[in-house]
DNA sequence: ATGATACGTTCACTATAAGAAACATATTTT
DNA sequence: AAAATATGTTTCTTATAGTGAACGTATCAT
């Protein structure tokens, strides 16, 4: 045993998904994208290249499909692999969330560099994560390393003027109204550069899907 | 067949997604992943009660995993399937995308009702849509619909204020500097209550995972 | 009703995935 | 260096997924 189970912990934490696997009705869900089309199990045989019988016993749930049966299934059924494993959409139906922040209302968290203000921070489960931010930095050599994190960023520039720094490229000055979408994990880093101390807007993806 | 082919195609194309199955390089990116955790097979074994000798064919892609496999697979190593099923990143070590735009410089989509300006428009494959609307609509009565479309939204207020419309709650005030986070398949709709046309930014989540 | 056709399930057989142990190399220990 | 251990591959067996044909039942036509 060359890594621990707290290692294991770690990662499931890490990856900030419940990795449960739900008991999965793949036959049930099979059998409801099939009839939703109105096909039968010959029409789903003829698409798929699986003999109806196999068809038949998977949507049973007697068999366990092999992974390459679940790629004809995929293909011939033209779905991806999120839909034929989407449980019978439970949410769908209700999914009206919503989560209001008043200008200034956000949650604070103060850096020496950065004074972020989290914009939506009371809905958990959301894809992306919006935040102000005052760009206290005046000097690139404030930064001890890049910043740096999964997914994508947006951002635009709400007051004052920034110099963008990025790993891979020139520094870029931004003034008000520019905007710049980019790799997060590039690093990056802002300071600002007008009178005031800049306020820029910005939106990370969360870590997760490729 | 009591479907026709045509309806499978239009099934393709409403997916939205190509459905393609690349070939799939499960076993690559199995070993992937379990050597970036310095396990050996018989860690992974372990955790996933599978037998070394079977991860070792699956790695090496002389037998298709049964889907049960897979998913002892996910539930032991912690991951989840899109995760798994990640083509071998090709992108992650060279991540350094980016794509500016200047104010005033996106691409305007005007409707009666909105004037839309794409915000970042040249980076294709990106997770989130961002774009600055100045919302001309004056009276709810002037949409016919709902506005609605999969996944979320972040919007905040630029200039002006906005009465915002949804479909499940009562409608609401925006002032400059308010944002708010929400389903987008709720229907919504913006109209403008200021003086001036109101300026908003929004940021969109792309329709994929779940 | 009677036969014919269409669908889904079950059976008997074949193909293949999963498991246990042997094998082949590395790597470490003494 | 030799022995011991660790790690991944290959072999052989067994469990099970996949197939085609037979079966049961429902629907339709005559």
């Amino acid at each position: 045993m060359t890594a621990s189970n707290d290692q294991n912990a770690a990662l499931r934490i890490a990856s900030g998904r419940k990795p449960f696997v739900e008991p999965l009705r793949l036959g049930e869900r099979l059998k409801e994208i099939r009839l939703a089309q109105h096909w039968t199990l010959d029409d789903v045989s003829q698409r798929t290249g699986l003999a109806r019988s196999t068809l038949s016993k998977i949507e049973n749930d007697q068999i366990s499909p092999t992974f390459s049966a679940v790629q004809k299934l995929i293909t011939g059924l033209g779905i991806d692999l999120p839909q034929l494993l989407a449980p019978p959409k439970p949410q769908s139906a209700t999914s009206g969330r919503r989560d209001l922040t008043r200008a200034g209302d956000g949650q604070r968290h103060p850096t020496p560099t950065y004074e972020h203000e989290l914009l939506s921070w009371q809905l958990a489960q959301k894809r992306m994560i919006p935040f102000k931010t005052i760009v206290r930095a005046r000097q690139f050599e404030e930064f001890t390393e890049w910043v740096r994190h999964d997914g994508e960023e947006f951002l635009i520039v709400l007051d004052g003027d920034i110099m963008l720094y990025t790993e891979f490229y020139e520094p870029l000055t931004l003034h008000h109204g520019d905007s710049i979408y980019f790799d997060s994990e590039m690093g990056h880093a802002l300071v600002s550069v007008s009178e005031e101390d800049a306020v820029v807007l910005s939106v990370c993806t969360r870590g997760d899907s490729p």
